[in-house]
RNA sequence: GUGACUGUAGCUCAGUUGGUUAGAGCGCCAGGUUGUGGCCCUGGAGGCCGGGGGUUCAAGUCCCCUCAGUCACCCCA
């Protein structure tokens, strides 16, 4: 037996749990604010919901899924993003028949079977917002704004929004087009990656790394220019709304998301911070998802964060240790203490009291190991005079208190 | 899937051209100190040297394989 975890999936330990607790409740109260309810779907799906929803020939549904067969012979797969089960669970229980727009969000694990790295894990956690039956740019910009506000309330600085827009079903294959009969000429020039590009997703070739394919690239026709009327003032608004809220981006021409499922409004929250892996936040409108799945001709938008990359950011955890230790001396102490303690853990409050059994050079050791803000010491002397000794570990200070006034203290 | 680097005590790390019984600091437990912690002193526990194979009289040290970690490519949040 091998006591170990898989690889790349990880253990949240204390204290970092705190961590993870304060950007879940941000998250919910934000999203919360701006209309969204939790929608939990299930962590496995078919695999064909996945292979459709996230596009066949990408990267993620051909080699990063995990993919396996159930007792009945069946081909599901453990999600590797949101999206697709939203949407499966808002077609399915006919959601979109009241009427919208339908504002969800979604927390929890994702299975990617990649390389693990700096911000890269095959089980990491998303935070997951979509709206549906939303048609308008009003719902890009807020879901901008909501994003935008998230990210401030945590306080990471130094992120920076990309915007971009992709077109749409009608405006991006001419584009895509364009590209490809510029690249063409050139395609001996460009690293195997891009020409591997060129095939599968010419777009990608924009955001190469690779100083000479920059180069090759650096007149290529870009997306804004190129869309049609329609994306182009879809786009416009949405930046007209941004401004009017105060949210500050940087356009992105080059912006391309590897997902399929991307039209018009995309958009990235990256940190140079991060490493490789930069992006925190990625997500875009996709338009027509909902019909490719078999649902209503409504249109949707969303984005997803990582919460693995938030947490990365932020100040390291501190341990907080309890608010008293009561440092019980003798089983008598230990009897009469008891019931006072359960009471006050009753109330809510973080109290610790370690078996009878130890010295008190031991208790008072554990008190400072474990933080403790305060320590009652409780022992034969205490009980018989009733003053209880209640010490400040901050201020040294120590104070004399009833047993009765001992309670009211902490109440 | 590709590449580079790294695996020695709970943690951070030493360990010589291969050579006796593998070390330090921190942490942990106990004592110095019979009812007041943090500092100091003393003692103690704790190691399949990631795993397997090979070379050698002899391997923590050299070689091969494997697993894991880290970073980068790729991909993406």
């Amino acid at each position: 037996m091998k006591l170990q975890a898989i690889r790349g999936m990880k253990d949240l330990l204390p204290p970092d749990d705190r961590l993870w607790r304060r950007v879940e409740e941000l998250a919910r109260q934000t999203f919360m604010a701006f209309g969204f309810a939790e929608l939990r779907p299930p962590l496995v799906e078919h695999t064909s919901l996945f292979a459709r929803a996230v596009g066949q020939t990408t990267d993620i549904v051909e080699k990063e899924m995990y993919t396996f067969q159930d007792r009945g012979g069946e081909s599901i797969s453990l999600r590797p993003e949101a999206t697709a089960g939203v949407l499966r669970a808002y077609i399915e229980h006919k959601i979109y028949a009241s009427p919208g727009p339908h504002k969800f969000f979604t927390i929890g694990p994702m299975f990617r079977y990649d390389r693990p790295q700096k911000g890269r894990l095959r089980q990491f956690h998303q935070l997951n917002c979509e709206i549906l039956d939303e048609a308008g740019p009003e719902g890009d910009a807020e879901l901008l704004v909501m994003l935008t506000q998230f990210l401030a309330k945590l306080e990471l600085g130094n992120i920076t929004i990309l915007l971009n827009s992709l077109g749409c079903a009608s405006c991006r294959p001419a584009y895509r087009q364009k590209l490809l009969n510029f690249l063409l000429p050139q395609k001996d020039g460009l690293c195997p990656d891009c020409q591997r590009r060129m095939e599968l997703n010419p777009l990608r070739a924009l955001d190469c790394k690779v100083e000479r394919c920059q180069t090759l690239t650096l007149n290529a026709p870009e997306l804004p220019d190129s869309v049609c009327p329609e994306c182009a003032a879809h786009f416009a608004k949405v930046r007209e709304l941004l401004d009017l809220a105060g949210v500050s981006y940087k356009l992105e021409p080059r912006l391309v998301r590897g997902l399929d499922y991307y039209q018009r409004t995309t958009f990235e929250a990256v940190c140079g911070e991060l490493g490789a892996q930069s992006a925190v936040a990625g997500g875009g409108r996709y338009d027509g998802l909902l019909s490719l799945l078999g649902g209503p001709d409504q249109q949707g938008i969303g984005f997803a964060m990582g919460m693995e990359r938030l947490i990365m950011l932020m100040p390291p955890a501190q341990e907080v240790g309890p608010r008293l230790m009561v440092a019980a001396l003798g089983e008598a102490a230990y009897t009469v203490m008891f019931p006072l303690v359960m009471r006050l853990r009753e109330r809510g409050l973080t109290v610790e009291m370690p078996p009878a059994g130890k010295s008190l050079k031991a208790l008072m050791r554990k008190a400072d190991k474990i933080k403790a803000a305060q320590v009652a010491i409780v022992g034969e002397a205490e009980l018989a005079s009733g003053q209880i000794p209640l010490k400040d570990l901050g201020s040294g200070q120590q104070r004399l208190l009833t047993l009765n006034d001992f309670c009211r203290a902490f109440a």
